[in-house]
DNA sequence: ATGAAAGCGCTAACAA
DNA sequence: TTGTTAGCGCTTTCAT
C-alpha cells in the first residue's frame, strides 16, 4: 500500500540501508551480485526514491520555481511551454506561480518556491516590483537566478529578452512610413525594462525622421490593461487631445485589446481614422476586426533559452561575472489594422 | 546566511528542540515565560519552519497539484485564477503542470505530485487519457482528488463541471430558431465528457425542432484544434458535403478560432452564409470579426468551487460516498457571427 | 564489500 | 513544565 522504502528493501534483501542505497545508487565498492539482487527487487517492488527525503538531505529538489505576472496571457503561456519542454527533458520540474503584478505575491512566492529549495529561479518581474531585495539577497546565497522578459538592470546575472528597443522601432518606423505623425504610444509602468526599451525604439524611430517627441502621447498604464476603467481613461485622455493621435502603438495584450474595444466601441475606423500596432502575442490576431498588425515575440523560444540558462548555472555554477543578455528577434507581422494589404516581414 | 532552524533557536536560548518546537507551535504545557522567549527570538533571526522536514515528517505539505490539458487556453487559466484566489486565502499552494492532452504527461505528472506529497489533486483529465488506473489506485489510498471540468464517469468523487447538456441545448436552439437547419457540430474526442453532454444537449435541441440528426455533420477532433490540419480536414469534408452546413457550433477555443480562420481563407461570409457559435472563454470574442456568439463556462467560479471541495475532502475525510456533482450554469452571449444585433441572455 | 551510526529539520511519545 | 529519544527516507562517513 504505502510506497516502499530503501528500509524495506533492505529487510528484505536481509543486506543494510546502506548497502541498498549503494547499489541503487550504483556506488564504487559493490558486489556485483549484491548490487544485482537490490537492482531486482526494487524494480520489481517499483521503488521510487522518495524526493522529499532527498530534498531534504542535500537542499536540492531537481525542480526549478518559475513567477510570472500572469498565466492568462499568450506571451507567458508559450514562455512557460518553453520552459517546461526543456526542463522536463533535462530531468527538472517547473513549478509556476504568478505574481499578479503584485509586489507582496512576488515575495511570498519567491519565499515558498526557495523554502521548497528550488534549484534555480526563473523570473519575469511584477510590474509594481521596485524592490528587488529578495532578489539580491538568494543571488548572493547562491540560488542560481535567470530572469527572461522583464529584467532589473541592477542584478548582474543571465537575462533573456526579446529585442525591445528594436520591434519597437520597426513598429513605429512602420506607421511613419504609412503616414501617421500623431502615434499615441500607450504602454506599461515605466519603471518595467520593457517599458523603457520599447519606449526609447519609439523615440529613436520619431526622431530619424524627425518628428517632435510629444510627451502628452505617451501613456503608461499602471495596470497594464487590467483595470480596464485605467484604459479607458488613457484613451480618452489621447482622444480628446487638441490634436489627437492618427495611430496607437499599444505595449501588451491587454493594453492592445483594451484599446481596440475602446476604438470600436467609439465608432472609430481602423485604420481609416486611427491606425493600432500592438506588441502582442495574441493568438488570433489574424480574427480580429480589424486583422491586427503585431509586433511577436519569440516566446516559446525564450522560455527555452532561459531555461537552458539556468539548468547550466544550476549544474555548473559560475564563481562571478560572465553572464549572458540574449537579446532575441521579434516579428513584425503587417496586417489590415496599420496597412491595407498584409505582409510579413522579419524584423532582424 | 543559512535560514535557521528550530535547533539554532534551542542552542541560543540554552532550551530543547522540543521545548522550543511546544512553544511555536502553542502547545499546552509551556511556561508563558518560555513561550515568549521563543517567540521574541523566532521573530527577531526571522525564522520559518522548513516545509520540506514537515513534508517528510508527517506526509503532509499544504499544496495541492492541478493537472489541466494546458495553460495558453482561457478557459483553463481562468479556472487556475479560481483555484489559487482560494487556496491562497485557506494558506495552501498551488502547482499546476501541464498535461498537454497526453496520457503519459498525466500519468507521470500525478505521479511527480503524489512522491512530492501534494495533499491532494485537482484534475481535468486529458482527451488522450482512457485508463484511468493511476488516479482509481491513489483515491483507494485515500488521496482526495477532484475532478473538474473533463470528469470521469468511473470515479466516485466531488467533481465541478459547467452545465454543459444545457450550454448547448440553447446554442443549438438559437441557431435553430435564427432559421438554421444544417448545424455542423465540430468537437473534441468521444470519451471525454465535455464532448457526450454536449452532443447530448445538441442532439436534443435538434429533436425538439424536429430536425433529423445527421451522424455526416458531426467531427470529432482528436487534437481538440491544435493540430491545424486536423481542423482543416473536418471543414473541408463538411464544406464539401452534398448539402453543406448553414452553421458551425465548435467545442472548444481552438476549434472555434480554427473555423473562423478556415471560413475566412475561403472567403465565406459569417453569419450571411455561415453563422458560427463557440463553446469558448475567449477573452477577444468581441473584437472578432464578426464579433462571436460564444457560450461562455463560469470558468473562475468553476475553480473556486473545485478547490473549495477539494480542501474540505483534505480537511475533513469522508468515509465514503456522498459525493456531490455540481453543475454551473454556461452563459449564451449572442453577437454577430449568429444574428445581426447584440444581446446577453443568462441562461438558466 | 558491507554494516553501524549520524544527520538533514521537525514532532511526539515517553521520562523526569 | 521541560528534556530525551526515536523516527520520517535517504546518503555518507567511519568502522569492520
Amino acid at each position: 500500500m504505502e510506497a516502499i522504502t530503501i528500509k524495506d528493501i533492505a529487510k528484505a534483501l536481509n543486506l543494510s540501508t546502506s548497502t541498498v542505497s549503494r547499489a541503487l545508487r550504483n556506488s564504487y565498492e559493490i558486489n556485483p551480485e549484491t548490487k544485482r539482487l537490490v537492482m531486482e527487487y526494487a524494480e520489481k517492488m517499483n521503488y521510487r526514491p522518495n524526493p522529499i527525503a532527498l530534498s531534504l538531505k542535500d537542499s536540492k529538489s531537481k525542480s526549478i520555481g518559475v513567477i510570472i505576472p500572469e498565466i492568462a496571457n499568450h506571451f507567458f503561456s508559450q514562455l512557460i511551454n518553453g520552459i517546461e519542454s526543456i526542463a522536463y527533458n533535462l530531468g527538472y520540474h517547473v513549478v509556476i506561480f504568478q505574481s499578479h503584478d503584485s509586489y507582496e505575491r512576488e515575495v511570498a512566492n519567491t519565499n515558498y518556491l526557495v523554502s521548497r529549495k528550488v534549484d534555480g529561479l526563473l523570473i519575469s518581474l511584477a510590474s509594481l516590483t521596485t524592490n528587488l531585495f529578495h532578489f539580491q539577497d538568494l543571488m548572493e546565497k547562491g540560488l542560481p537566478i535567470v530572469f527572461l522578459d522583464r529584467v532589473p538592470k541592477e542584478i548582474e546575472t543571465h537575462k533573456v529578452v526579446a529585442d525591445n528597443f528594436d520591434g519597437s522601432y520597426r513598429a513605429t518606423v512602420h506607421l511613419i512610413e504609412s503616414g501617421r505623425r500623431r502615434i499615441a504610444h500607450v504602454t506599461s509602468p515605466i519603471y518595467l525594462s520593457i517599458t523603457t526599451e520599447r519606449l526609447a525604439g519609439y523615440k529613436k524611430a520619431l526622431e530619424d525622421f524627425d518628428i517632435p517627441f510629444d510627451e502628452s502621447l505617451v501613456k503608461y498604464c499602471i495596470y497594464g490593461g487590467k483595470v480596464v476603467e485605467e484604459n479607458e481613461a488613457a484613451m480618452e485622455e489621447l482622444l480628446n487631445l487638441p490634436e489627437p493621435p492618427d495611430a496607437f502603438f499599444t505595449a501588451s495584450d491587454r493594453l492592445t485589446t483594451g484599446c481596440m474595444a475602446v476604438l470600436q466601441k467609439r465608432h472609430i475606423k481602423i485604420p481609416e481614422e486611427i491606425a493600432i500596432v500592438g506588441f502582442t502575442n495574441i493568438s488570433v490576431a489574424e480574427l480580429l476586426n480589424p486583422p491586427l498588425t503585431a509586433v511577436v515575440q519569440p516566446a516559446m523560444e525564450m522560455g527555452q533559452q532561459a531555461v537552458e540558462l539556468l539548468i547550466r548555472l544550476i549544474e555548473h555554477p559560475q564563481k562571478t561575472g560572465d553572464y549572458e543578455i540574449r537579446s532575441l528577434q521579434t516579428s513584425l507581422i503587417l496586417r489590415d489594422s496599420s496597412v491595407g494589404s498584409k505582409v510579413n516581414i522579419k524584423v532582424s
